[in-house]
RNA sequence: GGGCGAUUAGCUCAGUCGGUUAGAGCGCCGCUCUGAUAAGGCGGAGGUCCGUGGUUCGAAUCCACGAUCGCCCA
């Protein structure tokens, strides 16, 4: 039949169903369309945080991009203009740790004989490559983005503008350099700043020597401090050692100082830590040359610990951050044991060169030799580890370059108050993390990374440049090599200093990756970018790479700032703090007004996803698996605030559910075919009929619900909102409407079509594939005016639901639940028909009668009659609990027991007081001989269980049309295929009875008695 | 040490503004229906709503303290 429905398979393949539609959105441009469809509409900003194009994506980053994705769309059916910019980080330490990986080199030095100009080479290819795939990952997931035309911040116009900001830090004053001691790992040879190495994956527990040691005092013979370190490493680097003054120190028979509240030593000896400040004493390693000249004395310190250890700290200013710290305020010298790589240096004698672990044994043994070890074991304890390659970091007192954060903190405080987050207690989150920050450690000393613009000059001035045109104008050479902004290029480049007009070299370190993602909202949006530049942004490394333009000021104007931006809950520290930093520093205000976070993508059995528990999941394989629709509604039905449980079996449950609305689709698509009818785009379906009123109405209940679930960013309400509608379709709707279909009832068809239709466009951004799929199914396939994909059809508004209707169909569903319980509690079979049915209490369904009577194969149903039992009437809390307060209790009580006085109209006396019909709960109780009884507070239903010579008739009746229709079924006939019946003579009695009823249930176009069995034959 | 969450059935989790007998899905047991649905329906077993105290006519829900777990920071 031309313009027919296409059938639908029995279920659908979520996988081979998502690659049909993605190669049709191919084909037809679908998206593009959608984004010509909303140009020049009000806009809604969305900025996307960069992900890191290094690996393939994983179901923790899917997540996310789900969650942008839904509400991009979600958006673009409410009409908004949108940018769709995708955005790819690039460059930093992350890229390098792998690169050298797959390179095999371990060491700076390697990279350095490998060659740094190579090394770039191999990053950026390394870009290129997840790049590519993880776009292809994005869109399989179902991702609308301007493929192609992505952000990279590797580009020299993502470089250009974080120049600006350094250079704006450097105008207020905000950049220094800053030599104290910081946390360094010693595989990638740089210090590391203290965003990204906050979390507690990155300070596991691991075990360490701990170790008691003496410091014999010099100028007290048969004395000893006692110290305890972790770090035997840190030893010969020490200077000094700390008490807390106030605190009281024993000395045991031993000759052994220690702080009372840490021994249980007998004492020969207290005084408070005061009076040992100011003791000279012998520190492990004081021969070797680093310590010549070292005088080693008691210092105060009111930091030091009475909960572990002696009460006596070591104090290794070149090995600790607090002992550096004590190095500024005692005047100490700062002795730095190792370099970058974490090896001894020279003037440790026999220590040179090992690692720190490594000397921790020669140490150890020296100090036994010398009698200097009081105790040697170890301890499990929180460590800082790379936050990349998982090497456990050692401090080093070095040169870094900071941006002080002292003036932008209160900036940042104040703008957070206006910014809308979801959930809601992540607002303070932010602000904890900006009342702690520290200066911002901005240097790394690596390879491939934002070239830091600094360009301290011999006679004391930093240069820093804060333009490529400035670099030019500025340079004294090396600009004809200058293939892009990063090292090691950039290095033969030169400058005149500003100040005394020599030459002055740039520094040899490179950015932390957050300012290379902090800067986008800028960046990618044309800040003060005079011109519009067609594809400006594939700038040095990222040319080739992206098409991406860029815009001009009045663009950011019109984009910046924000609507919303979307990421996970970490990126409080990293990229929130980065992008309100540096948006905050250079226009004056946060580049997002809402915020939505999300936690971690945890095992299906809520345990965390590792490879070594076997419990992780590719995203490649989810996607081949269970397809990306199940993957997204698994993301979007977990609270946000709670980790989400991924897995096939928790799949398996989604898709089980989603397997009635393909059903019910199918259904319709079934009779409709068979009775020829069409849906018509330009006409909403117009029914009477009670039911079809419902289902509208409750179509326009979910498109509400949504709505409201949708503009609060709160995805479980949208899927718990079409659950609950999918159930109510299929198990209320189409269940009780079959007939109709078997009859081809077009106002039964059309209402389900449009209920279809408008729960399609409701769950389109959370499904995108399954919804289109049926979208054209249904509608495009048949409606050649209607768009051609559900995601052009546009939000269904202005959907008004009906609540006196909603609230009538749920009296009536719940009088069929007591009929359904009063017929199991009789054991009666449902095809056995019964002959009556009482109902009491129920004022809205009694205009359904026929509805009650049919589902639940009752012959008559009768309203309001029949004998009560008892009345039952229970106090409304809600409104008698204000009222009477301590009364209420009194008064509940009375009711209960039956002590009350009827008034008329509906008015009680209790206890004392009078109470109005609104005042009380009354429920009849029915009671009727014969019967069978079912009720809740309020309904009561009474059912005949007598049967007569008639009911048993049509029992068989209907079990033989039932047996018939299973025969049909496994016979393998078609719905529509006519039959020649022929039925036992022991059923002739039902035949010369009911001959039509039989004839019309089962399609048959003749019936013969004949035989000890049924029998079913197609003509 | 400070902060933010969580704690409800065997498992995973809902539970709105404080309201009458605390729910769902999965799993288990029994029954049942079926010409869309490997579905559905009914019933059962299974609960110290983390604990203690408080506010209130009434607390899983609000408050205080405590416990455990997770996270953020110090």
């Amino acid at each position: 039949m031309p313009g027919s429905f296409q059938p639908l398979p029995d279920k659908p393949d979520h996988p081979a169903l998502e690659r049909d539609v993605l190669e049709r959105w191919e084909r037809e441009q679908t998206f593009e369309r959608l984004r010509r469809q909303t140009s020049g509409n009000p806009r809604w900003s969305f900025i996307d945080g960069p992900i890191t194009a290094n690996n393939p994506m994983g179901v923790h980053h899917a997540w996310g991009r789900t969650l942008k994705d839904v509400f991009q769309r979600y958006k673009a059916m409410r009409g908004f203009d949108q940018r769709y910019q995708n955005g790819f980080d690039c460059q930093g330490l992350w890229v390098e740790v792998e690169v050298e990986k797959s390179l095999g080199l371990n060491s700076k030095r390697e990279i350095e004989e490998y060659g740094i100009a190579e090394f770039a080479e191999r990053c950026k290819e390394r870009v290129a490559t997840y790049v590519g795939v993880m776009t292809e990952q994005s869109k399989r997931l179902g991702q609308w983005m301007d493929w192609g035309n992505d952000y990279l911040t590797f580009s020299d116009t993502n470089i250009e503008y974080i120049w600006r900001f350094l250079a704006e830090t450097n105008r207020r004053g905000w950049l220094y350099r800053g030599h104290r001691s910081t946390q360094w790992c010693p595989r990638c040879g740089t210090s590391l700043s203290q965003h990204e190495q906050a979390g507690e994956e990155n300070h596991p527990e691991l075990e360490h020597p701990s170790l008691l040691v003496r410091f014999p005092l010099r100028d007290r013979d048969g004395e000893a401090l006692v110290v305890w370190t972790t770090t035997p490493w840190t030893l010969p680097a020490n200077v000094a050692a700390a008490v807390k003054p106030d605190a009281e120190y024993v000395l045991s028979a031993e000759g052994e100082w220690r702080a009372a509240d840490l021994t249980d030593a007998p004492s020969v000896k207290t005084v408070r830590g005061a009076e040992l400040v100011g003791l000279r004493y012998e520190s492990p390693f004081d021969d070797l040359p680093a310590q010549a000249g070292v005088e080693h004395r008691v210092i105060p310190w009111d930091e030091v610990s009475l909960e572990e250890g002696t009460g006596i700290v070591h104090i290794a200013p070149g090995a600790g951050p607090e002992d550096f710290e004590l190095s500024r305020v005692h005047g100490l010298p700062v002795l730095a044991p190792i370099d970058e790589s974490g090896r001894f240096l020279p003037g440790y004698g026999a220590l040179e060169g090992l690692s720190t672990d490594a000397a921790a044994g020669p140490i150890v043994d020296s100090l036994a030799e010398r009698n200097l070890l009081v105790e040697a074991g170890t301890v499990v304890h929180r460590y800082p580890i790379c936050w990349r390659c998982k090497t456990p970091l050692v401090f080093r007192v070095v040169d870094d370059w900071f941006i002080s954060c002292d003036e932008i903190r209160g900036l940042l405080l104040d703008a957070n108050q206006d910014v809308a987050w979801t959930p809601p207690q992540y607002s303070k989150r932010m602000d904890d993390w900006l009342r702690n920050m520290g200066d911002w450690n901005i240097s790394r000393k690596r390879y491939f990374g934002l070239p830091l613009p600094i360009y301290p000059c011999a006679c004391g001035h930093v240069n820093v440049i804060g333009s490529r045109a400035e670099l030019e104008a500025r340079a004294l050479g090396g600009l004809e090599q200058l293939q892009e902004l990063h090292r090691p290029w950039i290095d033969e480049v030169t400058i005149r200093c500003e100040a005394c007009g020599e030459e002055a070299r740039r520094v040899p370190e490179v950015g932390d990756a957050w300012l290379d993602a902090g800067i986008v909202p800028l960046s990618t949006l044309g800040w003060q970018n005079p011109t519009w530049i067609e594809h400006g942004y594939g700038t040095g490394a990222a040319a080739g790479l992206t098409g991406a333009d860029l815009p001009d000021n009045a663009y950011w104007e019109q984009w910046f700032p924000a609507d919303w931006i979307s990421e996970s809950r970490e990126q409080i520290r990293l990229w929130f703090y980065s992008i309100g930093f540096m948006s905050m520093t250079l226009v004056g205000r946060l580049p997002y007004r809402s915020v939505l976070t999300y936690e971690r993508v945890h095992a299906e059995d809520g345990s965390p996803m590792h490879k070594s528990a076997g419990n992780m999941i590719e995203a490649n394989e989810a996607f081949d698996t269970i397809g990306a629709d199940l993957m997204r509604w698994l993301y979007c039905a977990t609270p946000p605030y709670s980790n989400v449980n991924f897995g096939y079996g928790l799949a398996g449950e989604v898709r089980r559910r989603l397997l009635t609305l393909w059903s019910s689709a199918g259904f319709l698509v079934t009779y409709a075919n068979i009775a020829g009818w069409r849906p018509r785009w330009d006409a909403p379906p117009e029914s009477d009929h009670p039911l079809d009123r419902w289902l509208v109405a409750r179509t326009a209940q979910l498109a509400s619900e949504a709505e409201q679930a949708y503009e609060g960013f709160w995805t479980p309400s949208v899927t718990a909102a079409f659950d609950s509608f999918v159930e109510d379709l299929s198990n209320w709707y189409v269940r009780r409407s079959r007939r109709r279909f078997w009859d081809g009832d077009p106002a039964a068809l059309a209402t389900l079509w449009g209920a279809v239709e408008n729960a399609l466009r409701v769950v389109a951004p959370v499904m995108p594939f399954l919804a289109d799929h049926l979208w054209r199914t249904l509608v495009s396939e048949v409606c050649p005016d209607a768009p051609d994909s559900v995601h052009l059809a546009g939000w269904p508004e202005g959907l008004e639901p009906d609540e006196a209707l909603l609230a009538e169909q749920a009296e009536v569903r719940r009088v069929v639940e007591l009929g359904r319980q009063a017929r199991a509690q009789a054991n009666i079979n449902l095809r056995q028909p019964l002959r009556q049915m009482f109902v009491r209490g129920s004022s809205r369904a009694g205009g359904y009668r026929d509805e009650i009577a049919d589902e639940l194969n009752v012959k008559e149903v009768l309203f309001d009659e029949g004998p009560v039992a008892r009345v039952q009437l229970k106090p409304n809390l809600r409104v008698l609990g204000p009222r009477l307060g301590a009364k209420l209790r009194e008064v509940a009580a009375a009711l209960a027991g039956g002590d009350y006085e009827e008034l008329g109209d509906g008015r009680v006396r209790a206890a004392g007081e009078e109470l109005g019909p609104g005042d009380v709960i009354r429920g009849e109780r029915l009671s009727v001989p014969g019967f069978v009884m079912a009720d809740d507070d309020v309904v009561s239903v009474a059912l005949s269980t007598e049967l007569d010579d008639e009911l048993r008739l049509e029992k068989r009746v209907r079990d033989l049309i039932r047996l018939v229709n299973q025969m049909r079924k496994e016979a393998g006939l078609e719905i529509i295929d006519r039959i020649v019946l022929t039925v036992p003579a022991a059923d002739a009695d039902l035949i010369s009875a009911h001959a039509d009823w039989v004839k019309r249930e089962t399609l048959a176009v003749e019936i013969r008695v004949d035989g000890t069995a049924p029998s079913v034959v197609k003509v």
